[in-house]
DNA sequence: TGCTAATATGTAGCAAGCTACCTATTTGGA
DNA sequence: TCCAAATAGGTAGCTTGCTACATATTAGCA
């Protein structure tokens, strides 16, 4: 057996994020900050740092990191939950908001172009070998239900 | 259509990464440095930065900090090409050709884990769809031959 | 009640990715 | 020949990933 596919997943990763650098960098954002700006827009309630962590499998300080940035941009901002005084609920404010649906649609032609020669069986192989995949190297986050949620 | 391949792929990247962070981390390697290591033990000729730049798809600051921080741990050093004064070529050290073997079988290991529960015809099409998606994205490595070189 | 464990977050310091800029050497065409 | 473009590499400064530590709050059990 030959060793590729931790070679073409690397590359892969990283071919897909310069892409979508490029094609998010009119907004000021980065693709890492636009993937949690989608997820939060799309959560009926505030999410708290800690729903982030377990969605996209990062670690907490990463999570930080990318919240403050966003938080000092004007994104979003942090509210106390009143009820569990150790949590800060994430909300967006207007200028995430208004970003959103274009952000939405330059996330969409991404994924098309990444899968643009693809059948639809083929896509659909895809998508399953690549969750199979994850689920294989003891990826939590598919123990979580994705049906309503999209990737950003 | 739903927004899911570049969500899959970030998270399994990142998976894939944790757990060869978590097999080399004994040998004193990061999976980035441990995959140039592998890179370099495979050439005939010794490389020098660019080479690696292109194989991965990195850019020239990524892989000079990789080669410098190898560098101080003793596994490689630079000697000056006498044709060409620009370029500097890449010698694994007897650090880093002992660890080589140990290395491979730990990625080996890895990339089963990866597709363990597949059959060999869903392998034949993860590969085959993983390069495509590359392509796809006007990732250039698949332009090279990759056929006598491994993932490392 | 009161102590312990679990949970949510904060911060320091590192590796690895990037862009943007720099110098030095080689190559190639006028 | 000689100057400009291409090529190889160096460095500053950023984001994003991590581990390892810290604090504060909550939950649960004796």
């Amino acid at each position: 057996m030959q060793t590729y596919y931790g070679y073409w997943i690397r590359v892969l990763a990283n071919c897909t994020n310069q892409a979508m650098t490029a094609a998010l960098a009119s907004m000021d954002l980065t693709v890492a900050q636009g993937h949690i700006i989608g997820f939060i827009s799309h959560r009926e309630e505030p999410p708290c740092a800690r729903d982030i962590e377990e969605y996209f499998q990062l670690s907490h300080p990463t999570v930080s990191g990318l919240l403050s940035r966003l938080e000092q941009k004007g994104f979003l901002e942090f509210r106390q939950d009143p009820q569990d005084h150790r949590c800060k609920r994430i909300y967006l404010l207007d200028k995430g908001c208004q970003l959103h649906e274009t952000m939405h649609q330059t996330i969409l032609m991404n994924e098309e172009k990444l899968v643009q020669d693809f059948t639809e069986e083929e896509k659909q192989q895809f998508a399953a070998l690549l969750q199979r995949s994850i689920i294989n190297m003891g990826g939590h986050s598919c123990k979580r239900k994705h049906k309503e949620e999209s990737q950003e």
